[in-house]
DNA sequence: CCATACTGATTGACGTGTCAACTAGACTGA
DNA sequence: TCAGTCTAGTTGACACGTCAATCAGTATGG
């Protein structure tokens, strides 16, 4: 049995759709990134860290807690660590693991990062919708998610 | 006046918007790389070229038609034009300017690729929601569209 | 006429992501 | 015990994006 295809008014949607959300994550990163030097990444990344107790987690831990899968992780954890921001210290014990540690350089960045980064997520994201908007928004997230194969 | 930060259920949100939809966006890139060999950005150039008269368009053109900045098409067109999908023509007038051409195997290979890409966004975005949850997505692209800064 | 500014387009450096391959230690079962 | 496998993590190659610099050709004003 053929399945139908988009019309073109839902293709419009769909267009409409994507475009603006990367707009938008453009210009969240953009402003995270002029006024704390920070990109999402950095932030996803210390947010874990600073939460996790004493600001260490192994890297699988950390990949489990943001959904990232390892080997972008450790690419970006080598990028910050390059700037400071994290430092990787070895674990005795099963001498496979190893521990990403939070430095003080991230720790300062990522507190001075976050009213900025709140705050852009309100002006741009919150505000621009109504509070019915904003209900909306989770429950279809949350199809587009269950719908999604694998999850 | 100091303005309220997000609730952590409005960060929440957020966070499962952005989330969803790179996985979504993820998924349908993805399959439009295994199915036909492009990805999104291949097939929005090439359906701006078949569009085109003579299926050609300067790269300012083309840039202003599917909204991209010139570098990026400059660097994207490269890549094309190595794979055989597009080719650069000189421009007898004003010389500095040139032409984007739609190769054979360019116009084959996103006439191949309309159906998978249309099947895809049917299944994983059309078929997850309800035609009232597509209507509301329709209104919230265009709310956050409206106020982001410039457009 | 010519210095200057503008326009079309490309380039290089670099951050970011994915995929596949690799290293290396730890586990497991005949 | 030791081959096979699993797990943790890294690496290299390459696609994609942005930014700033560059280049060449066109237009403009004194």
């Amino acid at each position: 049995m053929p399945r139908r295809l988009p019309t073109s008014a839902e293709l419009r949607v769909w267009r409409d759709f994507i475009e603006t959300v990367e707009a938008l994550r453009g210009v969240v990163a953009g402003r995270l990134q002029t006024e704390t030097g920070l990109s999402p990444g950095d932030y996803t990344v210390l947010l874990a860290l600073t939460e996790a107790p004493q600001t260490r987690l192994r890297p699988s831990d950390l990949a489990v807690a943001i959904g990232w899968e390892r080997s972008r992780l450790s690419h970006h954890l080598g990028r910050m660590e390059r700037r400071g921001l994290i430092r990787r210290e070895g674990f005795s014990g099963d001498s496979r693991g190893a521990f990403v540690v939070l430095e003080e350089a991230g720790s300062t960045a990522f507190h001075s990062a976050t009213v900025p980064h709140l705050t852009a997520v309100r002006e741009l994201f919150v505000d621009a919708l109504t509070p019915d908007q904003l209900n909306a928004v989770a429950l279809i997230s949350g199809a587009l998610r269950d719908h999604l194969p694998d999850h």
